[in-house]
RNA sequence: GUGGGUAUAGUUCAGUUGGAUAGAACGCCAGAUUGUGGCUCUGGAGGUCGUCGGUUCGAGCCCGAUUACCCACCCCA
């Protein structure tokens, strides 16, 4: 049986890999109008840096790493032989801890500098079982603001994060964004102990996982998919009666500047992100139809301890990352579809063999003259190359055969309005030009209802 | 990691209680139209029935194993 794809992976084949492009170019592009600018960070990192941003008790790295060992490493660890720090590496499970990681490193936020607006666009790793919506290599696009405290930070983002999720084409009202507010060091800890006592004042009520949670990380019991469970969990202490001053403080602001925006939101005090890293605001958004149980395609927030954690000094942050392979099921579920269309300025059809080499040396011209050009290279006979034209869009025809190349000219066909003209073979670049509307640009296709 | 489902042509799928040469639609190729696309008509090519093993006179169909994919749990974008 021939070599397939790794399980979990998918090709982008070549409409979806154009519309990849258009849905970066899209996003990078709103984003850029709130000062956010371009990084690439590896796909690889340390394991150590996700272990100490993340969090090791997490899932995503506890059991989804897709460890990155050099050969020789490997064959070190297998033998039972230590290996240094530096050489355990792990493909990136998530973007925020690499960029975090860059910032810290390049000093892209100096003491009493402006801060860093990152954003990043590619794949992300994570060994889990595959499912709708849930790739073993996936990609994302994210955000990541570092060194700014203000609650604007965290509205602009949530809004420039709805802003494209509409301008892709995504309808507003299948959306849900759901906000929360997890508080800080000075006001977390308390209030997760009071989680902790309630589900064990429940116990016999709560199934086994949750039992677990209450000691491992008692908030993740409020994401608890058993209906028993998330009644009792109806009950137990919202963290919003527990915020410190400056938290709710700074939790108000970014609501009101949402109204301001008018971004609608619901309050969800059950909103628990799982990875470690995140405090104070975070925010999610779903789509209610069409995408199985996978349905969030969009979470972030707020990280104001990560820097530290990962060895610089104390910066205050706020990120999201959107899937996109989700998104494009969300559009599919709207029925918004990209456009498989890819159309060409030139095709020369060759009537037999013996004018091939003058149609190449014009196909090179007109390339070389900026329009896009294809030809047959199969010996096709030339109804089936004007059949191949017609199937690649193809705006304009060019026909050689042995009288025209007698004469130096080039008959050319405008497919859509079926007019010929027999020109010069000198001139056919310039007229081609005009010919056949203009030139292709090779960008974008375009999203048709 | 744990469950459930599926696997037949390039694609989407039929295939009866196990029976002879495994079908359809679309797609592809060719011709009708010997230098001209889309529409139409005619013809053609294309299959190790996922793989390995078992039951049987006989397996696409039944049984076992295996692989892949899909869906769900878990978790996350």
């Amino acid at each position: 049986m021939a070599l397939q794809a790794p399980e979990g992976t998918k090709d982008l084949l070549p409409s979806e890999a154009r519309f990849w492009e258009h849905f970066k170019q899209m996003a990078f592009g709103i984003f850029a109008r709130y000062g956010y600018v371009p990084i690439e960070t590896p796909v690889f990192e340390q394991t150590e840096l996700f272990v100490r941003g993340i969090g090791e008790a997490t899932d995503v790295v506890s059991k989804e790493m897709f460890q990155a060992i050099s050969g020789e490493n490997l064959k070190k660890l297998l033998a039972g032989d230590p290996i240094k720090a530096k050489s355990r590496l792990s493909l990136r499970p998530e973007g925020t801890a690499g960029v975090v990681r860059a910032v810290v490193q390049n000093d892209l936020v100096p003491q009493g500098g402006a801060p860093a607006k990152l954003m990043y666009a590619g794949p992300m790793f994570r060994a889990e079982r595959p499912q709708k919506g849930r790739l073993r290599q996936f990609r994302q696009i994210g955000v990541e603001c570092l060194g700014a405290d203000a609650p604007s930070v965290d509205a602009e983002a949530i809004i420039m994060l709805m802003r494209f999720y509409g301008a892709i084409g995504i309808p507003l009202p299948s959306m849900r964004l759901l906000v929360n507010s997890m508080g800080c060091d000075s006001c977390r800890p308390a209030y997760r102990e009071q989680v902790r006592a309630f589900i064990l004042d429940h116990k016999e009520d709560m199934c086994d996982e949750c039992l677990h949670r209450a000691e491992i990380n008692p908030l993740r019991a409020f994401d608890c998919k058993n209906p028993h469970c998330s009644s009792i969990m109806e009950d137990a202490p919202k963290i919003t009666d527990y915020l410190c001053d400056d938290c709710r403080d700074h939790y108000a602001t970014v609501k009101q500047y949402l109204q301001v925006a008018d971004v609608d939101f619901v309050e969800d005090t059950r909103l628990v992100r799982g990875l470690d890293y995140y405090t104070r605001t975070v925010f999610e958004v779903q789509v209610v139809d069409g995408m199985g149980s996978q349905n969030a395609i969009g979470g972030g927030g707020r990280y104001d301890k990560l820097a530290e954690e990962v060895g610089g000094r104390s910066t205050s942050g706020l990120g999201f990352a959107l899937g996109y392979e989700r998104c494009v099921i969300a559009l599919e579920a709207a029925g918004v579809m990209f456009s498989r269309d890819n159309t060409l300025d030139v095709f020369l059809a060759c009537v037999d063999d013996s004018v091939r080499p003058t149609a190449f040396e014009l196909l090179q011209t007109i390339r070389d003259a900026g329009m896009s050009a294809e030809m047959d290279h199969q010996h096709r006979s030339l109804k089936s190359q004007f059949k191949l034209a017609d199937k690649v869009h193809a705006r304009t025809v060019c026909i050689l055969g042995p009288d025209e190349v007698a004469e130096g000219k080039v008959k050319v066909r405008n497919m859509g309005t079926h007019e010929e003209k027999l020109i010069d073979l000198e001139a056919a670049t310039k007229f081609l030009g005009n010919f056949g509307g203009m030139p292709y640009n090779g960008v974008m296709p375009s999203i048709e209802e």
